[in-house]
DNA sequence: AATTATATATGATAAAAGTCATATTTTTTA
DNA sequence: TAAAAAATATGACTTTTATCATATATAATT
C-alpha cells in the first residue's frame, strides 16, 4: 500500500477498468507490462498447484498495488489476481513505474518498504503454514479477514468467501473448514449467516490461533 | 543476491566478522541498524513459533545480503540469522544503504529486484507448505538444498544439517524426516552417510515433490 | 579411552486431517 | 417460479502425521 499522493500521481489521467467478480486482473505465467492500483473492491491472489488446486496467497483491497513485483523482477506474473467482488482498478504501464523509480528516489524507497513489508508477511505465513494446525490457521485467518476487510453494518466480516476459498487460504479440505466453522459456531466464537461470518469472541480465536 | 560490483562497493573498507557455527548474526525482534553481506559460509533464517519451535524460512550463502528488509521497513528483525558453519560476513550501516539508495537509482532498482525475487520465492513456499504433504516437501527440499549449496567432491550435498533442522524446514516432526529419509534410501533415491546426503535419482525426487 | 550427551532409528499408538458418500440447503439459470 | 447446479453439512472410514517409548549409533567431553 502506497501513500495516497503516490497513488494519485499514477492514477491521474489513467482509465479505470471494471473487473467483474471472478474475472482476472492478471494470470499466473502470463507476461506483465504494467501494474495495477486497486481503486475499489477486493481481489484474491492465487497460485496454481500441480494437483490443480488454487492456493490463495493473499488478499488485496482498495489502495493496494499488484503486479509491480513481477515487473521489477522482469518475470511473468507469479500469481493470478481474481476479483472476489465487482472491482475497479487502474493500469500503470511499466515505463511509468521505471521512470518514476529512476527520477524519484523517495518513491523507490516507498516501493522498497512496500515489498519489504509484503516479504515479512509472507515469511510469517510460511511459519504459520508450517507449524500451525488447521484449526489454528482457521482462527487466525478469520481474524486476519476481519482486520483487512472490516465489518458491515451488522458486524459481519465484510467479504464473501466460499468455504472452498477459505480452505484454499488455509491449504486444507473444504469439509475440514465446514466442520471447524460449525465447531466455532457451537462454541459461540462466531455467528454464521450463509457465507457471512461474524466474530463473537476475538480473544478466544486469538488464543486458538496461538495454540492455547 | 546483488552483483559482484555492488557488494564490493559496500564491503570495501568494511571489517569482516567471523560468525561461528551456531552463533547469530541477527536475532528476531531485536533492532537492526545495518545489514550484512555474507562473504563466506552458510546461514539459516528462522522464525520462533509460539510452541517454541524454530521454523527455518530459508538459507543463505556467500553473496547474499540479509537485514536489508528490516532496515527498509524500519522494523525490528523479523528473522533470526544463525550460522550453520563457521562463516564470515561484513556489516554495512543503515546510513550507507539509505545514502546509496538515494544517490544511485540503479542500485535501488537492483535492491527492488532482489527483494521482489525473495517475495516470489516466499509465495512459492507458502503454496508448497499449504498443499504438499511431508514426503513431497522433503523431496523438494533435498533438491533445493543441492541446488543452493551444491555438492562436495564425493557428490554429497554440501551442507551439514541435523534431521531436526530438516524437520524445521519442512515444518514436521524429526521422526517423520528420519523415517522418510530411510524410505528414500531404501528406494535408492538417496545415499546417506551420517548427516551427509547424496541424491541418486533427481528425477524421481522431482516426481515425488510434484505428487506423482 | 571411557563417559556422557546428543542424534538417529524404529516400533506402537494416538490424533489430525483427507476422502468418499450422501443429504440438505442455497444459489443460479432457464 | 421451477429446475438444475452449486455449496454446505455431516457421517463413516482411511491415510497421514505426531507423539511417546526405547534402542542404537555418533559425537563431544573429561
Amino acid at each position: 500500500m502506497l501513500t495516497y499522493e503516490e497513488l494519485e500521481c499514477f492514477s491521474r489521467h489513467k482509465s479505470t477498468i471494471l473487473v467483474k467478480k471472478g474475472e482476472n486482473l492478471m494470470t499466473e505465467g502470463n507476461p506483465v507490462n504494467g501494474f495495477y492500483c486497486v481503486k475499489n473492491g477486493k481481489f484474491k491472489l492465487t497460485k496454481l498447484n500441480s494437483n490443480g488446486k488454487d492456493q490463495i496467497i493473499s488478499y488485496i483491497k482498495e489502495g493496494y498495488i499488484v503486479g509491480h513485483r513481477s515487473l521489477l523482477c522482469e518475470e511473468p506474473a507469479g500469481l493470478t489476481v481474481t476479483a472476489i467482488e465487482d472491482s475497479f482498478a487502474c493500469f500503470v504501464p511499466k515505463e511509468d513505474l521505471m521512470c518514476t523509480i529512476k527520477n524519484n528516489p523517495s518513491f523507490a524507497l516507498e516501493l522498497l518498504k512496500n515489498i519489504s513489508h509484503q516479504l515479512n508477511e509472507a515469511n510469517c505465513s510460511i511459519a504459520n503454514m508450517a507449524q500451525k494446525n488447521v484449526k489454528q490457521r482457521l482462527a487466525e485467518t478469520l481474524l486476519f479477514l476481519e482486520d483487512l476487510f472490516g465489518v458491515d453494518k451488522n458486524d459481519y466480516i465484510d467479504v464473501i468467501l466460499t468455504r472452498e476459498e477459505i480452505a484454499n487460504t488455509l491449504g486444507t479440505a473444504t469439509e475440514s473448514v465446514i466442520r471447524l466453522l460449525s465447531g466455532f459456531k457451537n462454541d459461540n466464537l462466531i455467528k454464521l449467516k450463509g457465507k457471512k461470518i461474524l466474530i463473537l469472541d476475538k480473544q478466544a480465536l486469538k488464543n486458538i490461533s496461538e495454540g492455547y
